[in-house]
DNA sequence: ATAATAATTAAACAAATATTTAATTGTTTA
DNA sequence: TAAACAATTAAATATTTGTTTAATTATTAT
């Protein structure tokens, strides 16, 4: 086990007045959450081509309603993604523009 | 259950060559997964105001060595962060440039 | 009103993941 | 060489989360 005290007093005090609080961390690392899954960013990359319904979406992908469903009610809540209903279809696109900033920040970073 | 044929064939049409391939939207999701646990983003923000050992991670945090070292390496398989052993201690510190904009661009957005 | 359909919700299950505790490795110093 | 310490690893547990299936809601059209 490691003692107690820390090994660079200095640089620590320097920089825990620099942390985010536990409110914004949670924040931040549930937005990421919502972009965690293999098929939820699918969902999101799609919504970010186009508004699309719940149908297509899950014809598109190749997964049941129930699934896009759900994982549209996550990312919903996460105002990530907003819905549109008209007649009997809702109509899913992103939420605002950020979105599309964080999705393209991770499709640079893995095309390096 | 929705039906087979898409609400707008068109547009599907236009989307379907733009979309990603499995392999890159796994990878995408994967590290997206890597900021969004709570007490990894914590780590993660943390380095991102400097480099420091597991033992004074552990003791700014709160947390367990174990905890961080699990977490860690975690995160050094994603290439978020990078090792530097030095005798005894380890010093963590972020992989590249692409990961503090990922940071910022997630603190931003909660701050709209 | 009834039937058909898009979407959502609920319940059950399966799989993945965070955390804890205990044991181990590897390096330094006495 | 033995003791001390930083870090990692392993095993066990607890929790969260993704997916499936079935049932339900809400809207449109017959």
């Amino acid at each position: 086990m490691c003692e107690v005290k820390f090994v660079d007093e200095e640089k620590i005090s320097i920089v825990r007045p620099k942390l985010l609080n536990d409110t914004e961390v949670l924040e931040i690392a549930n937005i990421f959450k919502g972009f965690s899954d293999f098929t939820r960013f699918k969902i999101i990359h799609l919504l970010s081509l186009g508004e699309f319904c719940v149908c297509d979406i899950a014809a598109v992908l190749n997964i049941s309603d129930p699934l896009v469903s759900h994982h549209l009610r996550q990312l919903r809540l996460l105002r990530i993604v907003k819905a549109r209903k008209q007649g009997k279809m809702t109509y899913y696109s992103l939420d605002d523009a950020h979105i599309l900033k964080i999705i393209k920040t991770g499709i640079e970073h893995i095309r390096e």
